[in-house]
Formats: structure tokens, C-alpha cells, sequence
DNA sequence: AAATATAGTTGACAAAATCCACTACTCATC
DNA sequence: GATGAGTAGTGGATTTTGTCAACTATATTT
């Protein structure tokens, strides 16, 4: 593999780690951290979610996944369900307020993107998305 | 506006925040964070750089950054020189010793990509790279 | 039924990050 | 040249985020 690949890539990551840093995804003043907020949208995607998926799926430790919905479940924003076929595992689901939490916060992500891609062409951003589209089929196997 | 647009950027966002969090790229057990690396990287790219600059680069709270440019010094990585110009600031450098650390921080992120990108056909490498290289030029002028 | 493995929880702790007050200096204006 | 406003950097106190190891409960393998 050339080496000068791995450094274009490697450029990349330093600058979309700073872009996600500066467009603070989800968390303006919200009370929950990005983490969160992806954790809630997933619970949100998936269906029969559960905490050993979604800590491996973000690569978070059980202990603090488990935290992190023990918190959702005293803001009342997830319910847990333990499974019929193995009762070791609780599928996870989002509360109505739970939806409504979870779309606050979609909301405000989608006002820090309009501010990412403003002033930026309509062609140029068909370009950004055709871009973003390519590099998650490309990488899509690999995670 | 499309909200599609949003959408699909918000996609990647979720995407590729997932793909830096798997291949967790600088800081496989080393004692060093993903954010020291990138700073480090950072004092080792600009020239005169100050601390006010990467707190600022960064979107990191200056006392923040202060104490990882203090953590740097005390480990002998850097050394910092007050500027002739205004002596309120610091010029930050990386000494031999913070060179060689960077050094093989960097072995390491090349390590993490190749496994982020192994198995991946030549062409779609570069499909990628090209993916990449249009987000940063793009988006270049908003960060 | 004994050993092994997985899902999830908890306590104790460590690392990362924020908030705020402070010093030292610069710069502009009177 | 004193005064006030602003910026660079530091340090104390605290909060948030994340890790480690031990534990319970259930499932799976032998």
C-alpha cells in the first residue's frame, strides 16, 4: 500500500476530527453529550437494540454503555425489555419522550451542518455528498 | 437548503465519528490521547505556534490546552520561547525528543489506517482519496 | 452437572475537559 | 503617562467522560 495514501488519509482524518470538534454534532448546550445523542439515535435505528451491541458497536465499554442507559432511563427516555429467548439480554427502546429528545437533538445537528456547508454552491455540495457517499461504500466493509 | 443534503451529511458524520472511534487513531495504548497527538502534530506543522492558535485551531478551552502544552514540557516534548514581539505569548517547538514521539505516534495512526483501509482493491484506494481530497477542498473555506 | 461464555450492573478510580478567577502584558485613548 | 479594554497564558476546583475489575444471572458446551 503506497505510503502516500496513508498520509492523504491520514490528513483526512486529522481534518474532519476538527471538523466534527468545531460543528460540536449534536451537544450545544443540550443535556446530552454527542456520544449520547448517537447512542439515542441508534437505539432509535435499530430495532431490538441492545447494550452489547451498541457497545460494540461504537467500541464503548459495557460498564459505561450500561450507565449511559441506566441515565436514559431516569430521564425517561428509554424503556428496557428482557428478551423471551435469552433473558440475559433487555432490548432497548425509545420512550415517546425519548423520540422527542432524540429529534430536538437531530434538529439542532442539522442547524451546525447548515452552518457547515453554508455559502458553499449547490453544486460543490452535490459533490461534498457524492464525496461522502463514495468514502462510506468504500470503507463500509472494513467497520 | 435540501434537507436531504442534511441528511446524508449527517449520515456521514455518524459514519465516519464511528470509523475514528473504532480505529482509534492515534492512541492504542500509548501515553498519549487522540487530542495530544493532534496537537503535537499540530506544533510540529506550524510554525510559531502558540498556544492561544491551537486552543483556538482546536475549539479547546485555553486552560485546557495550557496544561497539555505543560504535560508536553515536563515530559521534555516540547519547549516554549517567549516571542520578542509581545511578550504575552509563547512560541511552542517540539525538541528532538517530541520529533521522535510524534514519530511514533504517526507510525502508529499508519498502522490503524492501513487495517482501516486493508483489502480494499487499488482503484477504490484511490476513488477514496479522491473522496476525501474533494471534503477537505469543499469544506476547506467554513472550517 | 461442571466448566465456559455472554449480558448487564456496580464500585472504585483515572483521564479528559470545563469554569472561573487571576497575573502579566499590550494597545488605544485621553 | 495614567486609565481602561482586551488578549495570552496559568492554576484551583469541579464535572464529565471513560476504564478496570469484580459480581450476578443466564445460556451454551462438553
Amino acid at each position: 500500500m503506497s505510503e502516500n495514501n496513508i498520509q492523504e488519509i491520514k490528513k483526512f482524518n486529522r481534518f474532519y476530527t476538527r471538523v466534527m470538534g468545531i460543528f460540536n454534532l449534536y451537544t450545544d448546550k443540550s443535556p446530552f453529550s454527542a456520544t449520547e445523542a448517537l447512542i439515542l439515535f441508534e437505539i432509535h435505528a435499530r430495532k431490538n437494540c441492545t447494550a452489547a451491541f451498541l457497545s460494540n458497536y461504537f467500541g464503548i465499554d459495557k460498564s459505561y454503555m450500561s450507565r449511559i442507559i441506566k441515565h436514559f432511563g431516569r430521564e425517561g427516555l428509554t424503556i428496557k425489555e428482557v428478551s423471551q429467548e435469552d433473558r440475559r439480554v433487555q432490548h432497548i427502546f425509545l420512550t415517546e419522550l425519548g423520540r422527542s429528545t432524540l429529534n430536538s437533538l437531530a434538529n439542532k445537528a442539522s442547524i451546525n451542518v447548515e452552518s457547515m456547508i453554508e455559502g458553499i454552491p449547490e453544486d460543490q455540495i452535490d459533490h461534498l455528498i457524492d464525496s461522502m457517499k463514495s468514502i462510506q461504500k468504500i470503507l463500509y466493509k472494513n467497520i
